[in-house]
RNA sequence: GCGCCCGUAGCUCAGUGGAUUAGAGCAGCAGACUUCGGAUCUGCCGGUCGGGGGUUCGAAUCCCUCCGGGCGCGCCA
């Protein structure tokens, strides 16, 4: 959108010339040299065989536009060619804003596309802990950015609520229940059990329910603790879900694969291609075959699968729905696993290309300077519900999404509960409560004013501005293309910081004209909506008052 | 040993192959309109972009190599 005029006028020139080239436009990184700059005639140069210079010369020659958009075209440098915008194209720019109103921002790009993002993915066996954070935060918000570029977005959650952790999960609530039966000294499994305060109170609830007459150790009353503990599990993970503003659309039971046939269709499928073999009495698959470094085990000699061959079965049944675009939310310790699924699907057939990995790096919570311990092992366990009561589900969010996924993300607790401006999140929430205010006022003053055309920009950090918001729908589309929401925290600060400084040179309400005070009022009525629409996508409110 | 990720200011991080001068925030220092929210704004200080080669008109960005850190490499999920 910033660019949009220039890309043309550009455009045409080359078209003239009877060149070919992309035309890819830039914001100079500094404001001395211009408002666009274009390196096409850097690029050109090699094959034409001239000098960039005089071939950045030539598309000058050849380029015709409106004087009173563009106020100045030079050529500097190697080669590159400088704009400076005029007043009517800022006057353009803002009105294209002003004119879609609430939904700028938004596209349609992808229209009619869909995408699948799978993410959190927890098993039911305890609360979320904070490191469950950042796989919802990022998830959320990718598929938040892939519905505002026009995606139809299915929110699916995979779990398993079979198998051996689902069995240490009957036992440890089981042996729970008994000690507070009396028995003190009922075993418990130190090492495979779950020893959380959470356990005790499922098993609180079993006696308040069931009273002792689960007592005696059957499968039958073991069916019972885990269906409690599932329950009780499930949801606790939906209630911190909902506070952080998330809901799934599809939960996907790991279960259904065995009795849809889905596995042993896996296996006779990878058996028939040669590369399924037995040995020590287990089923490998032949993964050497496939590039990777080593074979792995499908089916343990017990008869059980390992929870490869359930994954394999899941993505091939996600590449079968058709979706554009599948999206798989991951903590860094699943690299391993997700190069062997998709290896195995491949080998079965299929193109994995629509599947897109987002791999996060692991997060260290520091406090006062050390890392903080969030050890699952002690009895007492920090959770992320315990984190959003400490700093909020908006601090929550943000701080989760504000750095790329693949750094290893440090999560200040000092930092995220301070309220005041050292925290990035009351930045932005500030600018947006203060634009809030000024609205507030103009209706208390009775100020009366049209959010119509014909407007006038004059001073710099008007035009500065509308430059930084007009390059709001083109960064929303390059944070969903690239899947990483970090880019729309990141612009948000610069659009903030841009309306503070604006705020603080142009008076608005007191603006001495009253064409000036309308246009200010609707470039904050513009900003408003950027960094509501913004924060939208990250998750976080945009407050009217803080 | 192998695979994936990272290494940029004291700290946390941006950086789309581009420009004599690599940007923010925090921390530190110095300032700001008696009027719309000072949770703000303006300056200053601070860098061998981990080291070394290469490709290119041009490299923090791409390739190779070495060093350092993280996560994996289970008949756990």
């Amino acid at each position: 959108m910033l660019f949009d005029y220039v890309r043309t006028v550009l455009g045409t020139a080359l078209e003239r010339l009877g060149l070919n080239a992309d035309v890819t436009v830039e914001l100079p990184r500094h404001a001395s040299h211009g408002d666009a700059a274009t390196t096409v005639a850097l690029q050109l140069a090699r094959t034409l065989g001239k000098s960039p210079r005089s071939v950045a010369q030539d598309i000058v020659a050849a380029m015709d536009y409106d004087p009173a958009r563009i106020s100045s075209v030079e050529i500097a440098g190697p080669g590159f060619i400088n704009l400076r915008f005029g007043p009517a194209y800022y006057a353009d720019l803002f009105e294209r804003i002003r004119a879609q109103g609430e939904r700028f921002g938004y596209t349609e790009r992808y229209a009619r596309k869909r995408a699948n993002v799978e993410y959190v993915s927890a098993n039911p066996t305890g609360p979320l802990h904070p490191g469950h954070g950042r796989n919802i935060a990022l998830g959320d918000s990718i598929a938040r950015l892939l519905e505002a570029v026009g995606y139809r977005v299915t929110r699916e959650y995979y779990f398993n609520n079979a198998g051996r952790q689902m069995q240490n999960l009957a036992r440890s609530i089981y042996a729970r229940y008994r000690q507070l039966l009396g028995e003190p000294d009922y075993p418990f499994d130190e090492d495979n059990g779950y020893r959380g305060e959470y356990i005790l109170d499922i098993a609180r609830e079993l006696i308040a329910e069931y009273g002792d007459s689960l007592r005696e150790e059957t499968d039958a009353n073991l069916a019972i603790c885990r269906t409690k503990g599932e329950q009780w599990c499930f949801a606790s993970i939906r209630s911190t879900l909902e506070r952080l503003g998330v809901r799934h659309d599809v939960y996907f039971n790991e279960h259904s694969l065995y009795t849809d046939g889905h596995i042993a269709r896996v296996v006779e499928d990878l058996r028939a291609r040669g590369l399924v073999y037995e040995h020590d009495g287990a089923t490998w698959i032949a993964t050497t075959k496939l590039g990777l470094e080593q074979d792995r085990v499908i089916i343990k000699s017990s008869g059980e699968p390992t929870y490869r061959l359930p994954d394999i079965a899941y993505h091939r049944i996600k590449l079968e729905r058709g979706d554009d675009l599948i999206v798989d939310v991951f903590g860094a310790d699943h690299i391993a696993t997700i190069q062997e699924v998709l290896a195995a699907v491949r080998a079965l057939g299929y193109d994995t290309s629509p599947i897109k990995v987002v791999l996060h790096q692991m997060v260290t919570f520091m406090k006062d300077g050390v890392p903080y311990k969030l050890s699952k092992r002690s009895g007492e366990q920090y959770t992320l519900d315990d984190l959003i009561d400490e700093v909020g589900p908006d601090v929550v969010r943000f701080f989760f999404v504000m750095r790329a996924a693949e750094t290893q993300l440090v999560f200040d607790l000092n930092l995220a509960r301070e309220q005041s401006e050292v925290n990035p999140v009351f930045y932005l929430q500030y600018a947006h409560a203060r634009i809030c205010s000024v609205f507030a006022n103009a209706r208390e003053h009775g100020i009366e004013w049209e959010n119509t055309g014909a407007m006038v920009l004059d001073h710099p950090a008007e035009h500065a501005l509308v430059k930084m918001l007009a390059q709001f729908p083109s960064t929303v589309e390059r944070a969903a293309e690239q899947l990483a929401p970090s880019i729309v925290a990141d612009f948000l600060h610069s659009v903030a910081e841009a309306f503070h400084t604006f705020y603080h040179e142009c008076r608005i309400l007191g603006a001495d004209r009253d064409d000036v005070r309308s246009t200010r009022l609707a470039l904050a009525a513009a900003t408003q909506t950027v960094l509501r629409n913004g924060l939208h996508l990250l998750g976080v409110r945009a407050p009217e008052r803080m």
